[in-house]
DNA sequence: CATTAATTTCAAAAATCCTTGAAAGTACAC
DNA sequence: GTGTACTTTCAAGGATTTTTGAAATTAATG
């Protein structure tokens, strides 16, 4: 069902994703199996996937589990068939939250516990304040970039796609509303949280 | 000038940074350099961090030259002391800003042109034809985001905080347009790009 | 221009991360 | 329950990345 081997096309493909996996915290192997199964036209199983790529079963075996750790696959089984086939979410916006919501929950929620953890210690000297300030700089900053993709996050690929058009042309938008405010004499901190 | 050993807290806060930068492509040393540099009340120069950290000076020289290629650190030199001074930018935006424009520039934009070289390849079979437009599909959403971080960028930090706050409320915005023009019997189409 | 102070380079050592084959585990079919 | 087809685990070996100290380089000073 699936071809013997790869074009050279789909192998360059392969390759840099591999390698930009290599950067991001999951290895090569992991990489090259994701961007396969992305492209791949049918679902593939285990010795599908170590035959094309050339890796050992084993490593494909850990490489699968890897990416279902991340929720990044779908698999099915067919009638007469023991094993199991691999495929990717068919939408690359699904693919994208999943993967940018699984790096938050790992990366992002961690750094917000441990950063809430040192502002509550107590500061003793001059250099503590500024230590303090730095850091309740960056939680915030944090934070709130947390929550805006939480919020962001709900929206179809669909209003995603208006949003990211709409762009920087936002600020228009957002210019109007503050001189419209201070036309009115109204003071920022008046508005409720979720108008300002 | 420099404290002479870093507290429990800094610490904590250094070496979480540490475990970060490790799943984000620079090592564990240039991670606690920088949270270093980040924390730290005066600039500091090299000594002082290698004597800090437990570094290695030579480990230390390679990890803020790094640093300087990816534009995160400021320097000086004092009169009558041949030492470099290193720091972080004061503004937390501005690091983030300047780390995330690095990465599109080290990451995003090779992926384009790879996709781009991979989408110009003629295709032979049924396969090739699935895979071109997969391959075109995740084009187009890099290449958005792409776009849309660059528009972005632009803003200052207190129109961010409030694009941010906006959220997904914007959607709404969107909405009311949306029905408006359909309302007014027009087809999004026939809008000048930046106004879809 | 020689001396000193600081920085950088680089090849080797150390640490870490990845890959593998062999063995153990699982689950289905008869 | 036994055999079969597949999957997973894991310790050892391999590969890659980090870290280091020694040597080379650069730059300032008298």
């Amino acid at each position: 069902m699936e071809p013997e081997h790869l074009s050279e096309t789909a192998w360059r493909f392969i390759h840099h994703f591999g390698e930009m996996g290599s950067r991001w915290g999951i290895s090569r192997t992991v990489g090259q199996i994701y961007a396969l199964l992305y492209i791949a036209h049918v679902p593939l199983n285990a010795d599908d996937i170590a035959h094309l790529l050339s890796f050992s079963r084993s490593n494909v075996s850990m490489g699968l589990k890897e990416l279902q750790g991340w929720r990044l696959l779908r698999s099915e089984y067919r009638p007469g068939d023991r094993r199991e086939y691999f495929r990717t979410p068919e939408d690359v916006w699904e693919i994208f939250r999943t993967l940018a919501d699984e790096r938050r929950r790992r990366e992002v929620e961690p750094t917000l516990s441990v950063l809430r953890e040192c502002l509550l210690d107590p500061m003793h000297t001059r250099e503590d304040e500024h230590f303090h300030k730095r850091m309740q700089a960056m939680y915030d900053l944090i934070s709130m970039s947390n929550e805006w993709f939480i919020d962001i996050q709900k929206l179809s690929a669909e209003d995603l796609t208006s949003l990211m058009h709409l762009g920087a042309h936002a600020q228009k938008l957002l210019h109007a509303k503050n001189r419209l405010l201070s036309f009115a004499g109204i003071n920022k901190e008046e508005l409720p949280e979720d108008m300002r």
